[in-house]
DNA sequence: AAACGGTTTCGACGAATGTCGAACTCGATC
DNA sequence: GATCGAGTTCGACATTCGTCGAAACCGTTT
């Protein structure tokens, strides 16, 4: 765990802070890989409500069971796509009892919107 | 151009006014599509880098032949990008004798920024 | 400890995506 | 009006992605 690379996560490594509004300057070419993930899992219609559905659930945070029976599709695909959110850095998960239950993350949240934000 | 479906383009579409932030509540079911397609044109390393250029391009504006030197793939395949930045609309283009000038749309980028600001 | 319910992982499959070269379009210039 | 240069469109191809069912995992309950 000494090695060069990196030892921390790729979720960890999204959610360091970062960048300039897009409008004033460049991206810096290292922050463009993670930062392009984090939209990237937004871009799926199913995870961007499932993003909604947990960054507006009452007390921050929301079970998977209560996230399922909103969709039509299976659970194992919903599953895999919380596994996206939360590669992504978006999101985190906590198991308790039987249950796991998601949670957003801020930071990251307020990395990207202060990104795209036109007038900053 | 009477018929009951939508004659208005996919980008004007997606231009239009929506949605609270995403941390206050849901995103209505109907604004998902576009919004989705919104993040997921941003969701490619390549295209992140494309809009973080013409974003914060001098003027507001930068020509086709600006952006494809700065990369290492096929204008062909800048092109591509270009495109699906525009159906998606992020950006917009416009042809002046040889050249082809790229724009940013505020108005889209705005919405994606306060949809995700988590202090909103 | 056996059985159960909630969730994730695994393996597979068709659809969508990123990339390229060739061919095409559109203005400008000779 | 023939040619040239900038940019887009068209086919084609390999890779990635979204989806599913089956199997595995992990607490809980009996």
């Amino acid at each position: 765990m000494s090695k060069s690379g990196s030892p921390v996560a790729v979720a960890d490594r999204n959610a360091a802070a970062c960048c300039a509004p897009l409008a004033q300057s460049r991206i810096p070419k290292e922050a463009v890989s993670g930062l392009s993930q984090a939209f990237k899992a937004l871009g799926d219609p199913i995870r961007l409500q499932l993003m909604s559905m947990i960054a507006s659930a009452d007390g921050g945070e929301i079970c998977v069971c209560d996230l399922t029976p909103a969709f039509e599709i299976s659970g194992t695909t919903i599953s895999h796509h919380l596994k996206v959110l939360k590669e992504s850095g978006l999101v985190t998960a906590e198991r308790r009892a039987s249950w796991v239950y998601y949670r957003a993350r801020p930071d990251l949240m307020r990395q990207l919107s202060a990104l795209l934000d036109p007038d900053a």
